[in-house]
DNA sequence: TAAATAGTGTCTCTGAGACATTATATT
DNA sequence: AATATAATGTCTCAGAGACACTATTTA
């Protein structure tokens, strides 16, 4: 231990700065949409080493005159080449394993988006590949021990790891915040609420619960004019809702699984 | 939007690599104890420009061959003086902002630790200023139109911010998980663990309530042979607890003020 | 003996699980 | 008519707020 540990608090140039190396530093996105009632995030197959061939999450460089936010939305944009985004941002956490990039340092500050229904990928972004993959699809609960992953795509990087910390954090988020709304259109019915829920726990809420507490919930959701499309199997038409100006859940919407967490 | 834009999956060397220039990562920590009751903060005092005299969260930069964990672990003991620390750490959020610092670009790598009563960081500790603030006097609610703040010290570059987040983080993490009992020592009594919740929240839960709760989590604490220490104002002696293997509260402890809460 | 503190008893109300019923639509 | 879906009714139980009470210790 030095007498002279460097901090942020003191300026670097007191210091020897050449004993710290520049670090790359980018943003990485986990774009999560709803697309036919299944839970999926955008990733993109690369082209190039390392990881050649694996599919990784969206991302890129943070510019000089960019924070690590600003970065991000620019990379969505990018991405998804949707214009004005209806959805949501946030910083999830970074990355910045010494090793997770096999040739140079890369501190990765990555993100969590969630939109509704975004389009395919293809016109609009760039020439990489690009698509929506089922969050099931992706982070199979497979065997460790075992060898055979069966078609799933191998990410690249700790990928898989920023994978699960965002599913993880849209999972929660959704618990005790009106989040769920930025999943589904403008005007929408409870019963498509309830299966944002659905897709994004992985588990149905109680149904009658799940109702009753939407609408006691202070300002999550007010009645729209009019009702929602035909059910394919007929039914009535659900009356139409859209999102309140609340932002937090009091009280918290309950996942099914979560007594028995931990 | 360029055709190749650059991206974290896409290799640094591919690209035109001067043009992101290079970045300085730093890890800076809130470390909370309670001393004498009092939720409390270690801040540092700045010999040198910019900042000079102000306050700020002691940090450092990562090392090359260093996470940010294991660099907020080693700041932490160098900053504190202790050897080995009982309490817990973890990454709050990344502060990218390009004119955090107003020389160079610096990236700092936020983290928050919580531990029981820590000693003042005068020996072992570098040379510094260095010292225990009270949050009260740190954070006050202090009219933001008004110029007189009333000797607060006024926190370097957005520490304040970071301040703010790791406040409200330690305050809602010991809402639905165990790490109250990382504000106490080994063996302690309900009556302790009372007084970290009032002085975390600054406001004191329901008592009735509280026994009630931290008794019917499962494994949230266990009864321990013997009793606490006496009372200065008379009363019986309260019974020993150590804290149990449970991480999580089910269900969680509750503010007060959360019901009026956003 | 007065005062402070530790711990328990219990009533009430809210909210969540569970089950059931009614109403409205499609095929 | 049969079937699927939307929405509501209501019983029960767990947990949280509120108030009261007993027991133990110091000054």
């Amino acid at each position: 231990m030095s007498t002279q540990t460097p901090t942020s608090d003191q300026h670097p140039d007191n210091y020897d700065a050449a004993k710290y190396p520049s670090v790359f530093v980018t943003v990485d996105l986990a774009i999560f949409t709803i697309r036919h009632g299944v839970l999926s995030v955008l990733l993109i197959e690369r082209d190039d080493e390392p990881y050649a061939g694996h599919w990784a999450l969206p991302g890129g460089f943070i510019e000089p005159d960019e924070d690590a936010g600003t970065a991000a939305w620019r990379e969505l944009h990018e991405e998804t080449g949707v214009e004005q985004f209806s959805g949501h941002l946030e910083q999830l956490r970074t990355y910045s394993e010494p090793k997770r990039d096999p040739r140079h340092r890369i501190v990765s500050i990555a993100h969590v988006a969630f939109a509704p229904n975004l389009p395919e990928p293809t016109a609009g972004s760039d020439a990489r590949s690009a698509r929506w993959w089922a969050i099931e699809d992706v982070l199979t609960d497979r065997d460790p021990t075992s060898e055979d992953n069966g078609g799933v795509p191998a990410l690249a990087f700790d990928h898989e790891q920023i994978l699960r910390d965002a599913l993880e954090r849209v999972r929660s988020k959704i618990e005790y915040t009106t989040l769920a709304t930025q999943f589904v259109d403008e005007e929408f019915t409870l019963p498509e609420l309830y299966r944002v829920y659905t897709a994004v726990w992985g588990e149905e809420p109680h149904k009658r619960n799940f109702v009753r507490k939407v609408l006691a919930a202070e300002d999550f959701v007010v009645k729209a004019a009019g009702k929602g499309d035909a059910s394919p199997g007929g039914g009535p038409r659900a009356q139409l809702y859209k999102a309140g100006t609340a932002t937090v859940l009091q009280p918290a919407m309950m996942r099914p699984s979560l007594g028995k967490r931990d």
